[in-house]
DNA sequence: GTACGCAGGGAG
DNA sequence: TCCCTGCGTACT
């Protein structure tokens, strides 16, 4: 307990604070939240201990207040400085992830709220659709004209509108407080587990009763009934008085899974994700810190509320791509998770019907548990998973119009195309899967070669039809395709395959069935894509054709043959874990055939049906690819055998990044069983009209790279308007 | 990161 | 002489 005049370290949510020192006005803890000013800004930091810098004490400004809700524990605290050593931000860049919300501690905001007015009818639009999914995912409440549009994206004109027309009515303008929920969860006691999900249940019980850090691997096939068992693992943790995190990726926190939830804790989840409007991100962090709030679903940013007796941390779908940040700073939720479990000493449970291979190298070396669930549910069967060798069967070009002359070359192949042909006369439904949006891919002069590229960025620009606009899938901006090339004059071609393309070669052969297309483009909110899936349920679409967006979460009773157009995509890019991603991308597509009573068929179109990755997947035998996966790892000394660290240096002169690199490449120090590579230009060398340039630190599996590339840095002086990332163990080679 | 202060250059 | 811009520094 500090006193009332005392000086005490401070850490400052802002990116490159490491702590400053302040005079208390108050008595107060190490852990407590205080508002202080930082060159006349006001901040909202944490007290992390006794002040110990030696500046002169007129330089010391007294704190505002300390703020008496919630409080970070030690090991929160040391959480922090640990999560800062392992990704080398500044620690107060980890405090800004914790208190993002920066209202959470002033008094509630008065600002005119709407309220959504559904008696009201009106002309659907793309925009007015989007805020009506805003107020789905915010249960209705009232919104302000500021959360409108930030969280259905629209303009200030659409929301004006809005209000004109009465679609939108003034309402209260006092926002809803914590004291106006109430979250309390019994077990409704009406889901009986099998026998393999209650001992799996009983070993994750056991650990949370005997306390202390221990890491389990649920480890079953889609429909095997993870979600019960780690449901049943929360309760325990929550009756015995712990927080419980529940962590998901965006796109799998859907309505079917809230409702799961409903029903067996018999009260809807506090749902913790990035379309939330201010006021609710504020209860919710207030009920968090005070305690109040003690169960979360949420995407990786819950991890960062301020937890309050944290007891258990469930990572569903733990190798998903979408739990590694890259814009605010690069941090893995899944792997920081396990950090803060480690540290406070509770157990955490990763849940997969894919884990990646970090976790299952982890089961090997008996760091991990494994629990594994191999029967599926209600009797359903694995879906036949056969190849179409692309070079035996080529697709049928088609025509446009039958008036047409010229034919386009078609991407379905025949057998493909009898299969959907066979699966729509039983009325039954479709799914094509292509990972890619968009018409082509690649816009060419067919003449000189010209490419269609983004002004800002070093990629080609893709074609959208829909939109009928080019698109750069790095930074989205937009542009007029073309009539000809604006270099020679000629005609320019479209090459490539796209979401859209594939549409318009369904269009042509199968006039009568009815097409859904479903893509980051089409599906803007979580409400969008449940919409979909109502009408799929409604059976009012015959072919659903999409991205990586369909590969999970979501039922199809009638859903019985899966295609995918393209299964060599991403076989063969420089990035080493091409390999594991592509098995786990197409193995979750496979699973969303046949998941009813019906057995469903998927068919993988391949010029490589050899491919161990494609030999893998139709022979079903996970563990063995992952295997040989492995091994390769440990030949090339790439993770989980190897350590990496990419250093990315970007700058809006090409003179300066240059310099500054040239710099950093004559500084590299040597260090015993690792290496500096590079500068390169990294794989994208121009975002934003930003240019890149990337240095790969790597070193083996006992070799801790961060201090080296710390002290690496720290020898040359950074120069303004340079950006410098640091990457640990970075999963995307951009 | 970003506010602020200083030095240097151009316009009046 | 004033003001704008660009760079460097310090922030507790």
């Amino acid at each position: 307990m500090f006193k009332n005049g005392d000086i005490v370290k401070v850490l400052i949510p802002n990116v490159i604070n490491r702590g400053y020192d302040y005079r208390l006005t108050e008595d107060a803890d190490v852990g407590n939240f205080v508002r202080c000013t930082v060159m006349n800004r006001q901040y909202i930091g944490v007290i992390v201990g006794l002040g110990d810098s030696n500046l002169d004490v007129s330089k010391i400004k007294p704190i505002i207040e300390v703020c008496h809700l919630g409080k970070m524990s030690d090991s929160d605290i040391k959480w922090i400085y640990k999560m800062s050593e392992w990704t080398l931000m500044a620690p107060g860049a980890v405090l800004r992830l914790i208190i993002n919300v920066m209202d959470a501690f002033d008094s509630p905001k008065v600002e005119q709220l709407y309220e959504y007015n559904f008696e009201a009818s009106c002309k659907m639009t793309d925009a007015r659709q989007n805020v009506c999914d805003a107020f789905h995912s915010n249960d209705n409440d009232a919104m302000s004209v500021n959360d409108i549009q930030n969280i259905a994206k629209v303009s200030n004109s659409v929301v004006k509108t809005m209000i004109k027309n009465g679609i939108l009515i003034p309402t209260t303008q006092r926002e809803k407080t914590i004291d106006d929920f109430h979250y309390d969860y019994v077990d409704m006691k009406n889901v009986v587990l099998n026998q393999e999900q209650q001992s799996a249940a009983d070993t994750i019980a056991s650990a949370i009763k005997t306390g202390g850090f221990s890491v389990h691997l649920l480890d079953g096939i889609t429909g095997s009934g993870k979600t019960q068992v780690y449901f049943d693992a929360a309760l325990r943790a929550y009756m015995d008085g712990k927080s419980v995190l529940l962590m998901m990726p965006e796109i799998a926190l859907t309505a079917q899974f809230i409702s799961r939830f409903e029903k067996r804790f018999g009260a809807p989840p506090v749902v913790w994700h990035s379309n939330l409007t201010a006021a609710r991100r504020r209860n919710i962090w207030r009920g968090v810190a005070n305690g109040s709030i003690k169960m979360v679903v949420g995407t990786r940013s819950a991890l960062f509320l301020p937890w309050q007796n944290l007891g258990l941390v469930v990572v569903d779908e733990e190798h998903d791509t979408s739990y590694k940040q890259e814009d605010m700073g690069n941090y893995h939720a899944r792997d920081m998770a396990v950090l803060r479990a480690k540290v406070s000493g509770f157990p955490i449970v990763l849940a997969s019907a894919t884990p990646s291979l970090e976790t299952l190298h982890n089961v090997a070396l008996g760091k991990y548990k494994r629990l594994r669930l191999n029967s599926r549910f209600g009797g359903a069967t694995l879906p036949k998973i056969e190849t179409i060798d692309l070079k035996q069967e080529k697709a049928e070009s088609y025509k446009l119009n039958e008036s047409d002359e010229k034919e386009v070359s078609g991407n379905l192949s025949p057998r493909l195309c009898a299969e959907i042909e066979s699966t729509l006369s039983q009325h039954k439904q479709v799914m094509l899967f292509i990972n890619r949006r968009g018409f082509a891919p690649i816009v060419q002069c067919k003449k000189c070669g010209w490419v269609a590229q983004c002004p800002d960025c070093s990629v080609g620009m893709n074609y959208h039809k829909r939109i009928g606009k080019l698109v750069c899938h790095i930074c989205g901006k937009t542009q007029n395709l073309p009539n000809i090339c604006p270099q020679c004059g000629n005609e320019v071609s479209m090459r490539g395959i796209g979401l859209e393309k594939i549409q318009e070669e369904v269009s042509v052969k199968f006039p009568n069935a009815k097409t859904a297309l479903v893509s980051s483009d089409t599906i803007m909110s979580r409400e969008a894509l449940e919409r979909l899936v109502r009408k799929m349920e409604d059976g009012e679409i015959d072919i659903i054709i999409g991205t990586q967006i369909l590969a999970k979460g979501h039922h199809f009773p009638n859903l019985t043959l899966v295609g995918v157009v393209d299964a060599d995509m991403g076989l063969f890019g420089t990035d080493f874990r091409a390999g594991e991603h592509t098995f786990q991308q197409l193995f979750q597509v496979a699973g969303r055939a046949g998941r009813g009573e019906f057995p469903g068929r998927v068919l993988l179109q391949t010029y490589q049906p050899e491919h161990p990755v494609i030999q893998a997947i139709v022979k079903g035998n996970r563990d063995e690819f992952m295997l040989s996966d492995m091994e390769s790892r440990k030949m090339a000394k790439m993770p989980p055998y190897g350590n990496l660290i990419a250093v990315i240096i970007e700058a809006d002169k090409e003179s300066v990044l240059k310099k500054y690199c040239e710099q950093l490449a004559n500084a590299t120090p040597t260090f015993e069983n690792g290496k500096i590579m590079g500068p390169i230009a990294a794989q994208i060398y121009q975002i934003r009209n930003w240019y890149r340039m990337r240095f790969l630190v790597s070193g083996d599996i006992k070799t801790h790279l961060q201090p080296v590339v710390q002290y690496w840095l720290s020898k040359v002086k950074q120069p303004v308007n340079v950006r410098v990332k640091i990457d640990v163990n970075p999963q995307n080679f951009m």
